[in-house]
RNA sequence: UGGCCCAUGGUGUAACUGGCAACACGUCUGGUUUUGGUCCAGAAGAGUCUAGGUUCGAGCCCUAGUGGGCCAACCA
C-alpha cells in the first residue's frame, strides 16, 4: 500500500535522523510495559506506534518487560501481555528483560561510585525527600554525600547482598541538588528490596529504579529512539546525563522522545482502579468485557483491526487529547460491517400471527448473508404464521416518523412477505398480546416486488416462533466508562461504576445461529453487532454485545 | 514564587525548509437500499488563544500575555 499520508512528527523524527547519519539498519524501537496489569486501549496505541514504526521502517523493535519493581509484577501479567500484542497481530524482535541487565546495571553503578558520581545514602525516605526542595526552592545536600569511595563500595556491597534491612541505606547518583529540574537533585539508583522477583527469585536484595533502568536498557538494546509520553519529559535530562556516563563512541546512542498520551472519554484506565474492579470482584476478570482492555475488548468482539485502525487513524501529538469513545466505535462498526454476517434475532418479542397463511406450515426462505460480501453466502430461514418481532417494531398509531408496523398499514418482512396490520389482541392491562396480521402470498422476497414497485412503511427482522434458537445475550453497558473524567477526582472511584452495566436477557435467533463459532462476530439486524462469547462454555449460546449500529439507534428507539 | 511542554472547525490529526487552512469522525441535506444500517452525492462548521513584531507575505519565525499540562514516589 503506498500511501500518501502525511508524517506525524514522530516520523519527522525518524526522517531527520535518516538524513543526519543514522542508516536504516541504525533503527530499532521497543515497547516496555511494567508487568503489573493487564495492557489497555491507550497502551494500545502505544503498541500500534512502536509497532508500526518497525513495519513501516523495517527495523525490530524489542518487546521489554520493565520489571524493576518485584513487590507490583507478576509472572500472569507478563504472559498476558505476551498474549494481547499477539493477538493484536504483532510480533517483537526480540523478548527483553529489564531483569536481564541487573548484573550489567549494577557493574555500572559500582563504577559510578568509584568515579564519584554515585553515593550511599542513609538516610530516611522523608529526610531524602525533606532534602530535595521544591520546585521553586533548591534542595540540600546529604550529609551522607561526600562518603569515601571505600565506604561507599562497602555499604553498597552490603546492601546487595541483603545484609541491610530495607529502607537503610538507597545508592543515589551524584548530581546537583539545585537543578531547577527535580529529577536531577541526586536521584535514587537503588533501593533495598527483600522481595523475590518474578524472574531473578531472590539473586538480588537491591532493585535499580525506573530512570536508571531504562535508559541503559535501551543502550544495552541499542535501540535507536525511546518513545514515551510525555510526562516523562523532565525524565529526558536524567536520561542522558546516565548515558553519559557510560556510553563508548562506537555505540548507537538512544534518544528519548515524548509523544502525548491518548485519553479515551469516559474511560478509566488508571492500573490501580481497574485493579480494584478485579480484585473487588464488580467484573469477572481483566478480561471481562466491560473492562478497557485489550482482553476485554476482544471478548466484547472488537477485532484487532479495528484496534489497529483505531490508533492510526487518531494520529500521534504532543497537545492534550480526549478522543471521543465514539471514534473507536466507529472503527469496529466499519471492520464488521464488511465482515459480520447479518442474522434475524428478537431481543423483546410480541407474538406477531399471519391469519390467511396456512397454518401448521413452516416454508424455508433464502436469505443473504452479507449484502456487503458476495463470497458469504446464502441460508435457509424458517417462516411460519406464528413470528415473533420487536415490541418496538409495532405502534397501533403511529405519526409518519414511524417506519414500522401499524394498524392498517404495510411493512416488509425481511427475507419474506409484505404484511398488513389487522388488529391486536390485548389482555384486562391493556398489554399487547398478539398482533394479527395479513400478508401477500405474491410479494415473497425477490419475487419482484421490491420497494422502488411497491412502497412500504418499513422493513422488520423476525423469528419464527417454532423454530426459534433461544439464546442468551448479555448486554454490556460501557461500564468502564467513567461518567467525567474528572468529577471523581477526590471521591471513590467506585461511586461512578454503573452497578446496572450488565444486562442478560434471554433472546430468539433464526436457527442457522446455532453454527456460529465462538469469538465470530454477527450482526443482528438493525439491533447491532455481537459476538458469540469465546469463553462462554454454556450450551446455550452467549452472545455479547459489541456495538450498537449507531450511537443514534438508543436514541431512535426512544 | 521556579523550570519545562502545549495551544489549528464539536473531536482527533495535516499543512515539506513562511505563499489564499486539508483529512477522518461527528452533524445536516439529498439519492440508492428487503430494515432508519451500508453505500453514493453534497452542505454547514475554524481564518489557526490574544496583543505586538519581522516579512511583499505568518498557523508556521520572534517577544509578551492568557489558558491548559507536567515536575517535590526508596512507582513506572
Amino acid at each position: 500500500m503506498s500511501e500518501e499520508r502525511s508524517l506525524n512528527f514522530i516520523e519527522h523524527i525518524i526522517e531527520d535522523d535518516l538524513k543526519g547519519g543514522y542508516s536504516k539498519g541504525d533503527l530499532c524501537f521497543r515497547f516496555p510495559p511494567e508487568p503489573n496489569g493487564y495492557l489497555h486501549i491507550g497502551h494500545a496505541s502505544a503498541i500500534c506506534l512502536n509497532f508500526g514504526l518497525g513495519l513501516k521502517y523495517n527495523a525490530p523493535v524489542n518487546l521489554r518487560f520493565d520489571d524493576t519493581n518485584p513487590v507490583k509484577e507478576e509472572q500472569e501479567f507478563v504472559d498476558a501481555i505476551k498474549r494481547d500484542i499477539s493477538w493484536l497481530g504483532f510480533e517483537w524482535a526480540n523478548e527483553c528483560y529489564a531483569s536481564d541487565y541487573f548484573q550489567q546495571l549494577y557493574d555500572w553503578a559500582v563504577l559510578f561510585i568509584k568515579n564519584g558520581k554515585a553515593y550511599v545514602d542513609s538516610q530516611t525516605s522523608e529526610q531524602i525527600a525533606a532534602q530535595k526542595g521544591t520546585p521553586t526552592t533548591a534542595g540540600s545536600e546529604s550529609p551522607f554525600r561526600n562518603r569515601s569511595v571505600e565506604e561507599n563500595l562497602s555499604l553498597f556491597e552490603k546492601m546487595k547482598n541483603g545484609e541491610v534491612p530495607e529502607g537503610a541505606h538507597v545508592l543515589r547518583a551524584k548530581i546537583d541538588m539545585a537543578s531547577q529540574n527535580m529529577l536531577m537533585r541526586d536521584p535514587v539508583m537503588y533501593r533495598v528490596l527483600h522481595k523475590d522477583h518474578h524472574r531473578t527469585a531472590g539473586d538480588w536484595s537491591i532493585y535499580p529504579m525506573y530512570d536508571w533502568a531504562h535508559g541503559e536498557s535501551d543502550y544495552i538494546e541499542q535501540v535507536s529512539h525511546s518513545f514515551c509520553t510525555l510526562e516523562f519529559l523532565p525524565h529526558r535530562e536524567l536520561y542522558d546525563w546516565f548515558l553519559d556516563q557510560v556510553y563508548e563512541a562506537d555505540k548507537l546512542r538512544p534518544k528519548q522522545r515524548e509523544f502525548a498520551r491518548r485519553n479515551l472519554s469516559h474511560t478509566v484506565v488508571s492500573k490501580r482502579k481497574l485493579m480494584k474492579l478485579v480484585q473487588d470482584k464488580v467484573v469477572t476478570g481483566w478480561d471481562d468485557p466491560r473492562m478497557p482492555t485489550i482482553s476485554g475488548l476482544r471478548r466484547r468482539g472488537y477485532t484487532p483491526d479495528s484496534i489497529r485502525n483505531f490508533a492510526d487513524s487518531i494520529g500521534v501529538g504532543k497537545r492534550e487529547n480526549l478522543i471521543d469513545v465514539s471514534h473507536l466505535e466507529f472503527c469496529v462498526r466499519e471492520d464488521l460491517n464488511k465482515k459480520a454476517p447479518r442474522v434475524m434475532a428478537v431481543l423483546d418479542p410480541v407474538k406477531l400471527v399471519i391469519t390467511n397463511y396456512p397454518e401448521g406450515t413452516t416454508e424455508w426462505l433464502e436469505a443473504e448473508n452479507n449484502p456487503e460480501d458476495d463470497t458469504a453466502g446464502f441460508r435457509e430461514v424458517p417462516f411460519s404464521g406464528e413470528l415473533y418481532i420487536e415490541r418496538e417494531d409495532f405502534k397501533e398509531e403511529a405519526n409518519s416518523k414511524f417506519f414500522r408496523l401499524t394498524l392498517g398499514k404495510e411493512v416488509r418482512l425481511k427475507n419474506a412477505y409484505i404484511i398488513k396490520g389487522e388488529s391486536v389482541l390485548k389482555d384486562d392491562q391493556g398489554n399487547i398480546l398478539e398482533i394479527h396480521c395479513s400478508y401477500d402470498p405474491e410479494s415473497k422476497s425477490g419475487s419482484g416486488t421490491e420497494a422502488s414497485l411497491r412502497k412500504v412503511k418499513g422493513t422488520l427482522h423476525w423469528v419464527s416462533i417454532n423454530e426459534a434458537l433461544s439464546v442468551e445475550v448479555r448486554m454490556y453497558d460501557r461500564l468502564f466508562m467513567d461518567e467525567s473524567p474528572d468529577t471523581h477526582k477526590d471521591k471513590d472511584f467506585m461511586e461512578f461504576i454503573n452497578p446496572n452495566s450488565l444486562e442478560v436477557i434471554t433472546a430468539y435467533a433464526e436457527p442457522s445461529l446455532a453454527d456460529s463459532k465462538e469469538g465470530e462476530q454477527v450482526q443482528f439486524q438493525r439491533l447491532g453487532y455481537f459476538v458469540v462469547d469465546p469463553d462462554s462454555t454454556e450450551s446455550k449460546k452467549v452472545f455479547n454485545r459489541t456495538v450498537p449500529l449507531r450511537d443514534s439507534w438508543a436514541k431512535l428507539s426512544e
